[in-house]
RNA sequence: GCCGGUGUGGCGGAAUGGUAGACGCAGGGGAUUCAAAAUCCCCCGAUGGCAACGUCGUGUGGGUUCGAGUCCCUCCACCGGCACCA
């Protein structure tokens, strides 16, 4: 039998052998020209079609797009492809982050200007993510750093501003005192700045925030209603928004004076053993006015970043100030006041009392200086002793209060301080307070490349906005980076400007937009990017929300919170109605693209790092071995990235999309191999091969019809259930199986059509381009990215009989095939009728015998 | 330090509390070929046994259950976040 397509032939037909060739390069091109002519995923507005917006993570334009990218927007695409073959109206937009830090780093190295990078940057992403063959509408494509965007976002914040969302105060900055500036945490590197290489201290600047501490209770209770969101976001988000029951109560002071305390512990206060206060504490800055000691101290206690990391796990300090406050319960116990570097002005009241016996950190702050460790309460039914740590049992579990002074003596650390808030409340001593650890959000940031904030600072009238009507409040272009600080902090034109109020010389506010407020309402404009407001409200009516959201899982607190509370921000400013205050509707976290690290060392023992492509079987060109290091996020200093774009040059974008979604579940990390690459690639071929081939056969029935056609509509169960769960590495596999199945079928030539366009069609949202190709090779109508998604026939799905496995304490001794429907005391008999379960038994009498039905029996000796 | 997650063959991984290792990679054997490439078929956790078959096995140690990779507790390792990286 000669098998058309195969070369060599007796006899060739030059056409099909050309054909049965896959050649991803000429496929792909040619099906994203029709896509293209065709605006196949133009996204547009069809009241008589349901809707659905997905939504990838937008991408910082760095310049090159990695496989990171590759796998998150492939995920998208999937979802975006299916979903346009099952009748939706679907929008899947595609813009850019692109204001940052990285901008003004380039232009400091390099000298160039932060808007001629990024718009460099992001045509050479465009140019990258188009060879990939998304189903993107392209048409609302926008950067955050267009005017044209941004102005709306300074629109946003003048609304904001009036409905009093926005404020100003002081809050701590890390300051590098060398360079005379203002640091991003990651600028800060042990303590020092990145440059400058000077001890990092904290200091209070002027700046703006929203008011997102006022939502705190929305924000956490909505968490509920977020049924798509993966569990462990919900848990972390509840976590940062922290809300807790505590007492809030003031210590008199010997010589006069209180000081105000917060505690979420006020069961422990019998094991008080001193207060401690901020170094930013009011109380701590009239003592370091007058004494020059406090204020050595204070310097010392300012050293160092501003994230909970570095304070945290700094060393603590402390500083007896000599003040004396009374005990609540006893007036003669006394309990000094420390200035302590690890407590925040930010949360509570920027005071607390320490209980050593139960908090590590007040543990470790006692035994450096000497302080009593006073137990409250020990573990159930252990008798008190002296504690090595201290001792912090979850707040669920029971516990013995040996110095309780409310509630049971055995009682949760929960209901002791229910018990101890209402035993103080009715003595008087302070009062039950909820509080949240949410802090409001501060957005200002002292640099160039970011969103200006529309306001003007004038003598006579204070803070006052911009005028609607002169937005956008634009960049100037004409800056230099050659000096640290903001460029727009010394720009005389820009920066002086004249009172919209009252017209009088006035200045200009040089601090810029956090990049988080960029990005937490890119999704609302997606739905009309060219709204002369921030939306056009019949827009986002119909495409809000987003009804799937996809990114990683870094993600998981600031940028979603931020989001949350800009969509309320929206609603309340008529930007957005009140069904949008959730804004995704699901989410998906997905795991990073890794690869292994190849390594050697120069003379001096310092690691050298090799690209992947210049290493074979462990060994560089020259045959000196690498060092291999585990996989890891890929990253250019490590010089362990695979370029998309030699994936997409040496196999097509199809393969790239099928590799990165395979073999890995998608929230889980995937590893980068070049042999998984070319397997892929191998196995695309083959595709091809089996459905060409098919193309020739004659019509016609056969005997493996009925196999066939069952297995197809399994495969069209599975893969759709894979598709629609974010299974897309189980529905792949399933695919594969199917594949098997159809290359050894022996049905006939109709059947196999049906069943080569079918595998087609699933592939289709992996694989597009190879199956628009096939689709239209096997006699498929119009394009496969437009054509009905095909439905599963129940009746094929039905299976008759099942295998029972037999398990004798619990270990599988046989099998033995039943009919479905066959009742256990039927099954049972046939059990032990078995001839391996005779002898597995040997003669012992069951003890217990149990049918899961279709499922499983289990035998008890 | 605190919060969240992950851990299964040589490798990526599969498995509503019900046959651990689907599917893929790598590896081994064979077919086809003058030869090769490509393709196709078979084997493939460890261990004992000629075999039938047995024993062990899902990071560690315990627990719940007729039955645990899956649920609970302990510890270890790694990853993400910690409010100015995006």
């Amino acid at each position: 039998m000669t098998t058309p397509g195969r070369w060599p032939a007796p006899f060739p037909c030059p056409r099909t052998a050309l054909m049965s060739r896959y050649a991803p390069a000429e496929i792909e091109s040619r099906w994203q020209a029709v896509w293209a002519e065709h605006e196949t995923f133009k996204a547009v507005h069809s009241a008589n079609k349901p809707k659905y917006y997905v939504l990838e993570m937008f991408p910082y334009p760095s310049g090159r797009i990695h496989m990171g990218h590759v796998r998150n927007y492939t995920m998208g695409d999937v979802i975006a492809r299916y979903k346009l073959s099952t009748g939706h109206a679907v929008l899947h937009p595609m813009g850019w982050d692109a204001f940052g830090m990285p901008a003004e780093n380039a232009a400091m190295q390099s000298g160039g200007h932060p808007k001629d990078w990024t718009y460099q940057n992001i045509a050479d992403m465009r140019a990258q993510m188009k060879p990939l063959g998304l189903s993107i509408d392209w048409s609302r494509e926008f950067a955050t750093c267009d005017p044209e965007y941004y102005g709306q976002q300074q629109a946003l914040f003048l609304d904001m501003l009036e409905k009093g969302l926005v404020y100003r105060k002081n809050a701590v900055v890390n300051w590098d005192p060398v360079d005379m500036t203002v640091l991003a945490n990651e600028q800060v590197i042990d303590g020092k700045g990145w440059r400058s290489g000077a001890d990092v201290e904290r200091r209070e600047l002027t700046q703006w925030f929203f008011k997102i501490s006022a939502q705190s209770e929305d924000l956490l209770e909505q968490l509920d209603s977020l049924d798509d969101w993966p569990a462990k976001v919900k848990l972390m988000q509840s976590n940062w928004i922290g809300k807790s029951r505590g007492l809030q109560f003031a210590f008199d002071r010997t010589d006069g004076g209180q000081i105000e305390v917060y505690t979420t512990r006020p069961d422990t206060l019998m094991g008080a053993s001193f207060v401690g206060i901020s170094p930013d504490h009011p109380l701590a800055k009239e003592l370091e006015a007058a004494d020059p000691k406090v204020a050595a101290f204070c310097i010392d206690a300012r050293k160092g970043g501003t994230t909970e990391e570095a304070i945290e796990t700094g060393e603590k300090l402390g500083y007896d100030t000599g003040l004396r406050v009374k005990h609540p319960f006893d007036p003669a116990w006394e309990l000094p006041v420390y200035i302590a570097n690890f407590i925040l002005m930010d949360y509570g009241t920027g005071a607390i009392f320490g209980c050593p016996a139960h908090d590590q950190r007040d543990f470790e702050f006692a035994t450096k200086y000497g302080l009593p460790i006073i137990p409250v309460f020990t573990p159930e039914g252990e008798a008190e002793q002296p504690l090595k740590a201290a001792f912090v049992p979850p707040k669920t579990e029971p516990v013995h209060y040996v110095r309780g002074f409310a509630g049971a003596d055995v009682q949760t650390g929960e209901a002791a301080v229910n018990a101890a808030v209402d035993h103080c409340e009715s003595r008087g001593i302070g009062q039950g307070v909820t509080k949240f650890r949410l802090r409001d959000w501060g957005l200002s940031r002292q640099r160039y490349w970011g969103c200006p904030i529309p306001v003007i600072h004038c003598d006579t009238c204070g803070v006052v906005p911009e005028k609607k009507e002169n937005l956008p409040v634009e960049l100037p272009y004409d800056v230099t980076f050659d000096v640290p600080g903001n460029p727009l902090d010394r720009h005389p034109t820009w920066r002086n400007c004249t009172c919209p109020k009252c017209g009088a010389d006035a200045r200009r506010e040089t601090d810029t937009m956090d990049t988080f407020v960029d990005s937490s309402w890119y999704y609302a404009r997606f739905t009309a990017p060219h709204a002369k407001t921030p939306t056009d409200m019949a827009e986002a009516a119909y495409w809000m929300n987003v009804d799937q959201y996809i990114g990683g899982i870094e993600h998981a607190i600031l940028h979603l919170l931020y989001s949350r509370f800009f969509a309320r921000a929206m609603h309340q400013t008529g930007h957005l109605s009140s069904t949008a205050v959730e804004p995704f509707d699901a989410l998906f976290t997905q795991g990073m693209v890794t690869h292994e690290i190849y390594m050697t060392r120069d003379a001096n023992g310092r690691p050298v790092y090799h690209l992947p492509e210049d290493v074979t079987d462990g060994k560089l060109a020259d045959g000196m071995a690498v060092e291999i290091i585990p996989s890891a996020k890929m990253s250019k200093s490590k010089k362990n990235v695979v370029d998309p774009m030699n994936i997409v040059a040496t196999y097509g974008a199809d393969t790239a999309r099928w590799f990165v979604l395979s073999d890995s579940p998608p929230e889980r990390d995937v590893e980068w191999t070049a042999s998984g690459a070319d397997a892929t690639a191998k196995h695309l071929a083959r595709v091809h091969r089996i459905c060409t081939e098919i193309t020739d056969l004659p019509d016609g029935t056969a005997k493996g019809d009925d196999d066939l056609l069952r297995a197809m509509h399994k495969a069209i169960r599975d893969v759709t259930m894979g598709v629609e769960s974010f299974g897309f590495n189980a529905a792949i596999a399933k695919l594969y199986a199917f594949t098997n199945t159809l290359a050894k079928s022996e049905a006939g030539g109709t059947a196999k059509k049906l069943a080569a366009r079918t595998l087609a069609q699933l592939m289709s949202p992996m694989t597009p381009h190879l199956s628009e190709e096939l689709w239209s090779l096997l006699g498929g109508s119009g394009l496969v990215a437009t054509a009905r998604w095909p439905q599963a026939d129940e009746a094929m799905l039905v299976e008759t009989t099942v295998t029972l496995p037999i398990q004798i304490n619990g270990k599988r001794r046989s099998e033995i095939a039943v009919p479905t429907d066959m009742p256990a005391s039927e099954v049972e008999k046939l059990v032990l009728a078995d001839e391996a379960v005779i002898r597995a038994l040997d003669g012992a009498a069951p003890k217990k015998l149990i049918v899961v039905p279709g499922r499983i029996v289990n035998i008890v000796v």
